[in-house]
DNA sequence: TGAAATGTTGGGGCG
DNA sequence: ACGCCCCAACATTTC
């Protein structure tokens, strides 16, 4: 019986730019492709509703991309140890590959299993699948990781420019399958969709999943969104920022792809300008750094990076928690928001933010209330980003935002939103109102809110935290752990 | 990847 | 013409 390489996907969906897959092509054997559904990972990290949704459709499309190609992807559930063995013992493997990931959880598991292994005598190699640069191929002088954003980004600038990336396109055929290949599971046995209700045609409609469109979303962006980048991205209503977080989250493409395709499209557009190109690549740069504290602080997505917000006085307040889960606290954008991430399981960034300091500072919500919330409803659901932007927004994290740095929502709507068409679009019954009223209703006259068809706590709430106040206690409590 | 509070400046109204 | 006040407009500090 012939021998047989392996490659285990899990969050580098794609054929294109595939170190793991061009590694068994390498072997001229049968391959096999499998994805596992793990269930072994701890509760708080096994993916949310809206990750399943993505995942469903990112899953089918690689399926189909295999298939037409002459092979297979096969399909399991469970503890990814027995999963692989199984698959070993039943067609021959002797070849193992997977790209790494750099949660601790998924860090243990994956030693074990190369170390048992290697140790049966199979070879085992992983590959970096998903990041620009590696945590350990960066520490500061004293050889200690960065702690802060600004110089782990400048140093690690001029290593990727220098790092020659996996480019490698999808081959047009796969080797063959295994003769006694014997699917076990389908797609649609892991029950990702949602039923009873089916709250994801919002989902439907808004996204498509899949490599094909990863790579057709960069190029709208780097052709036409890009451009006045750094100032558009901050206003909701327009479509200036990538968009491409779930693609990248879920690795339907490489973002080495997305960071050279930057780079090859700014020098032939002498219109880009370098600021713009700048501001996109730091966001990048964002994602690389979330990645590396999650590596070097495994505890992130749990505790606190600054211990001293151990003892902050959050509230219990569970009826304020689903006010903001359901877009009802008042504020207009931080409603839009919530409803626009409810309805598509995406958030434009800006408003991000704005939700995200409305929860810990105006409703003194602890921020792992906020990030569990979040990932159960963004399709780009990520522990490392999620973990990382969460502390850094409630000021307990890495670099993180000073506490006194508090939002107001009223302020940013005006500037980001100018003219009201988010709020419009995602709060409709406040639709009717003009676009200085539409951004804090309750100043609005009577008379005025009648004609507009708007009814304060009837059909839209009047807000259930004064900013003034709310910004005081913040920073009263604030105070507290400071000393 | 703030916003509020406080300080400074300078033009214009007015006695 | 002058001093005084008011208050934008902008700058700086503080949270």
């Amino acid at each position: 019986m012939p021998t047989t390489s392996l490659v285990w996907f899990r969050q580098d969906l794609r054929l294109n730019d595939h170190p793991a897959l061009q590694a068994a092509l390498a072997d001229n054997q049968p391959v096999i492709f499998i994805y596992i559904h793990d269930t072994t990972i701890p509760t708080h990290q096994t993916w949310g509703g809206a990750s399943r949704w993505w995942l469903h459709h990112s899953l089918s499309q690689l399926a189909a991309d295999i298939k037409s190609r002459g092979n297979e992807l096969l399909i399991a559930s469970g503890d990814p140890r027995d999963i692989l063995q199984q698959a070993i013992t039943r067609y021959q493997v002797n070849k193992i590959y997977w790209h790494r990931c750099y949660d601790v959880h998924r860090i243990a598991s994956d030693m074990q299993l190369k170390k048992q292994f290697q140790q049966s005598g199979y070879y085992v190699e992983s590959f970096n699948g998903s990041l620009l640069i590696e945590p350990w191929e960066i520490k500061t002088k004293s050889g200690d990781p960065y702690q802060v954003f600004t110089p782990f980004w400048r140093n690690a600038l001029p290593i990727i420019k220098n790092i020659k990336y996996f480019m490698q396109k999808a081959p047009t055929r796969l080797p063959p399958l295994p003769d006694n290949f014997k699917s076990l599971l389908s797609i649609d046995d892991l029950s990702f969709l949602p039923k009873n209700p089916y709250w994801a045609s919002g989902f439907d409609h808004r996204w498509q999943p899949g490599e094909k469109q990863a790579w057709q979303q960069l190029n709208l962006f780097l052709e036409e969104n890009i451009f006045e980048y750094k100032i558009k991205r901050d206003y909701p209503a327009l479509s200036h920022t990538s968009q491409l977080s779930p693609y990248l989250h879920w690795g339907e493409i490489a973002p080495w792809r997305v960071w050279l395709r930057c780079e090859e499209v700014s020098a032939l557009t002498p219109s880009l300008s370098i600021n713009d190109r700048m501001h996109f690549q730091n966001e990048l740069g964002w994602r690389e750094f979330s990645h590396y504290l999650l590596y070097y602080h495994p505890q992130l997505p749990e505790k606190n990076f600054r211990s001293a917000f151990d003892s902050f006085p959050w509230k219990d307040d569970a009826a304020a928690l689903q006010c903001w889960q359901e877009g009802k606290t008042g504020y207009p954008l931080v409603d839009a928001g919530m409803r626009q991430l409810w309805h598509i399981g995406w958030m434009h960034n800006r408003v991000r933010m704005v939700v995200a300091s409305f929860l810990v500072k105006h409703l003194l919500l602890d921020w792992r209330l906020g990030a569990s919330w979040f990932w159960d409803t963004l399709v780009d659901a990520d522990i490392a980003n999620n973990s990382a932007s969460w502390q850094w927004v409630a000021g307990s994290g890495a670099d993180a935002a000073p506490y006194f740095r508090i939002f107001n929502p009223v302020l940013q709507s005006e500037k980001f939103d100018p003219d009201g068409a988010y709020i419009k679009h995602w709060v409709p019954e406040l639709a009717c109102l003009n676009a200085k009223q539409i951004h804090a209703p309750w100043r609005v006259d009577n008379e005025l809110l009648k004609e507009a068809g708007v009814q304060l706590n009837k059909n839209y709430p009047s807000p259930i935290v004064n900013h003034e106040t709310a910004r005081h206690q913040a920073l009263e409590a604030y105070k507290r752990i400071a000393k």
